[in-house]
DNA sequence: GTCCAGGCTT
DNA sequence: AAGCCTGGAC
């Protein structure tokens, strides 16, 4: 922990370095709660580069809850195409409809409130607060937990219930009374491009008088990753009169969207390529088969979202057969 | 080629 | 505790 007079200090100087080499972001030139609440879904396990023109294009279809709210959940599949953990998507879809149907399209300001609705957990709703309402509370994503976990020399595994504890106390002792918005912001820059994953660039670090790190490459402590199996899946490419078959995912894997229909391991692909999805390395094999009657057409200059990895496969094999 | 970053749900 | 996705760095 740190005292009151410490933490002022403390950010004076994040302050001063954040006015100067703070990030320019789309979401934060207006950060209304609308565009806040969608940058954070995005922003949920993925990288803010990944994000920029997603949110950008989203904006445009999407400009308020409302316009969200009575999308169709294929609308919002597809506008998320490629971004990748779909389930956000359709969160952020259900939620848009709460917002509609038990606040009149006012997106709650309530930490309570916010983490009622569905995809909002304890990151999301303390990040609306900060971001879109500037209150003073903990912010822990994973760049601000590292930055904590450095700061405080904090030598634990985060992710055990002692860890968050840890990190939220810590948070909390480093919070001015007001500005919640800038010290978050602050804070989550220092984390992005000063005190990074791996080696921080500690010599450019505005606050490096206040961290008890000394070594700091082996913070923050997180448990271990899964093992890595390798899958093979062989799929289909079936073109008819221009229209091309798929399946709707049957399982919690790409829920939602629409797959390239299973075939058997019989002949030689045409082709292959390989794909990781969470704890999985996937060689996917494209072979030929006949049209089953439970696959559906589709146009293919109007597709029906789909998963980056099948979407790979078929401009692959069109490659392919344009070649023989 | 391999490794890595990045929150929520069930 | 396990499952969910992708693009970019190396």
């Amino acid at each position: 922990m740190i005292d009151e007079k410490k933490a002022s200090e403390f950010n004076k100087a994040l302050q001063a370095w954040f006015s100067s080499q703070g990030r320019v972001l789309p979401w934060r030139s207006n950060p209304s709660p609308y565009l806040v609440l969608v940058s954070e879904f995005m922003l949920q396990q993925t990288t803010v580069a990944a994000v920029k023109p997603y949110f950008q294009r989203w904006m445009k279809r999407f400009p308020d809850v409302q316009s969200l709210a009575v999308a169709t959940e294929e609308q919002v599949l597809k506008h998320w195409e490629g971004l990748g953990y779909y389930s956000r998507a359709r969160n952020l879809h259900r939620a848009a409809k709460a917002i509609v149907a038990q606040f009149g399209g006012i997106i709650p300001s309530d930490m309570t409130l916010l983490r009622a609705l569905p995809g909002v957990g304890p990151y999301t709703a303390s990040a609306i607060a900060a971001f879109a309402f500037d209150h003073s509370v903990p912010v822990l994503d994973a760049n601000i937990q590292r930055v904590i976990a450095r700061l405080f020399d904090f030598r634990e595994n985060i992710a055990t219930a002692e860890g968050k504890k840890f990190l939220h106390q810590a948070a909390a002792s480093l919070l001015s009374e007001n500005e919640g918005r800038q010290h978050a912001s602050a804070m989550m820059d220092l984390g992005a491009t000063i005190c990074r994953a791996g080696e921080p660039d500690c010599t450019a670090c505005p606050v490096r008088a206040f961290c008890k790190a000394t070594d700091p490459a082996m913070l923050p402590l997180t448990p271990p990753k899964k093992a890595i199996t390798h899958l093979e899946d062989w799929r289909t490419v079936t073109i008819r009169r221009g229209k091309i078959f798929l399946i709707q995912s049957p399982g919690p894997t790409w829920k939602g969207l629409w797959l390239l229909p299973p075939a058997e391991s019989s002949a030689p692909p045409i082709c292959s390529l390989t794909y990781a999805i969470t704890r999985y390395k996937v060689n996917l094999h494209i072979v030929n088969a006949e049209a089953m009657p439970t696959w559906q057409s589709f146009s293919q200059e109007n597709l029906p979202p789909m998963p980056s990895p099948h979407l790979k496969a078929i401009a692959l094999f069109k490659l392919q057969k344009k070649k023989l």
